[in-house]
DNA sequence: CAGTTGTTTTGACTTAATCAAAACAACCCG
DNA sequence: CGGGTTGTTTTGATTAAGTCAAAACAACTG
């Protein structure tokens, strides 16, 4: 870490951030959201493995209690894709959209096609006060196209 | 190509949608696309517990299993929503959305806001070949914005 | 610095889904 | 209409993902 190609928010503004929200400061906390800010698209396994290795002490209890509490705060989002455990990451509110791997199951992010507004409306809500929009093409990655076969990422 | 749009199919034409998939006829998988007639947004385990009913000797496995062939072959739609396990509904190639309630659960169809390509065309396809679109609206139902708690549906 | 409140750990547990191999049934062909 | 091939289903064990409850602990307030 000695040299400053950091392209993410310093530890300060993370804490920041965790306080802005109500959320008691705690170094577990700080740690998953470095972790996202560098590893986008982590499931809870990847964030557990990942924390632990700055953080030994960590439990699972309490990075699957954090991401909770995170996306319940609105500070990172939850993406559920078919056949693969949730993934977590911490780009929100720009109403951006999820490319996903079947043969893979690499995620990529995309940001959205019509811009704003009319990603987030349903023709018909039905009553439903609406939250958030999530969109997610499924389809093959340039690797496995290639190849054919799962490329291993 | 299954209509997949009528509310009462018979027997028969399920067979037929079954075989033109290139798929064996079997009891359990005319009972699961019946069941998914029924009841749209079931997920395996209810589908199971439905064919029960008629078909005692079925197991957890076959269901699984069935499903599976069953949207690879295009037949059923698989949707993964947030803190549950997948559903399926076999309404197919009409392009439209779900509402999904983040109090109670329950999934609701939407007719696609845009009406065709827009929403299965990403911006940035960043060379995947695209498969299929998945567009999610997470919010709370009319039932749970009224009494302030899960509504049990 | 002590008290309150919210967080994390510990450990057991539930649910969802998968794997492998043997038993079985549907469909094709003569 | 009956045998053979191929694909399906059952059985039983196993893994993965996530949840629950209560005690130990740490962050923030005054």
């Amino acid at each position: 870490m000695a040299t400053g190609t950091d392209s993410h928010t310093h530890p300060d503004a993370l804490k920041s951030t965790i306080r802005g929200s109500g959320l008691k400061v705690t170094a577990p906390r700080v740690a998953v959201l470095e972790v996202l800010q560098h590893a986008p698209h982590s499931s809870a396994e990847q964030v557990f493995a990942e924390v632990r290795k700055t953080l030994s002490g960590t439990s699972a209890q309490a990075v699957y209690g954090i991401l909770a509490s995170f996306t319940g705060a609105g500070l990172v989002r939850r993406f559920d894709p078919p056949n693969s455990p949730a993934l977590f990451e911490c780009r929100v509110g720009d109403n951006h959209h999820h490319l996903s791997c079947v043969g893979c199951g690499l995620v990529q992010d995309v940001d959205c096609v019509i811009g704003e507004a009319p990603c987030l409306t349903p023709s018909d809500d039905s009553g439903f006060t609406i939250y958030s929009a999530e969109v997610t093409f499924n389809g093959l990655c340039r690797t496995c196209q290639a190849t054919g076969s799962p490329a291993t990422g």
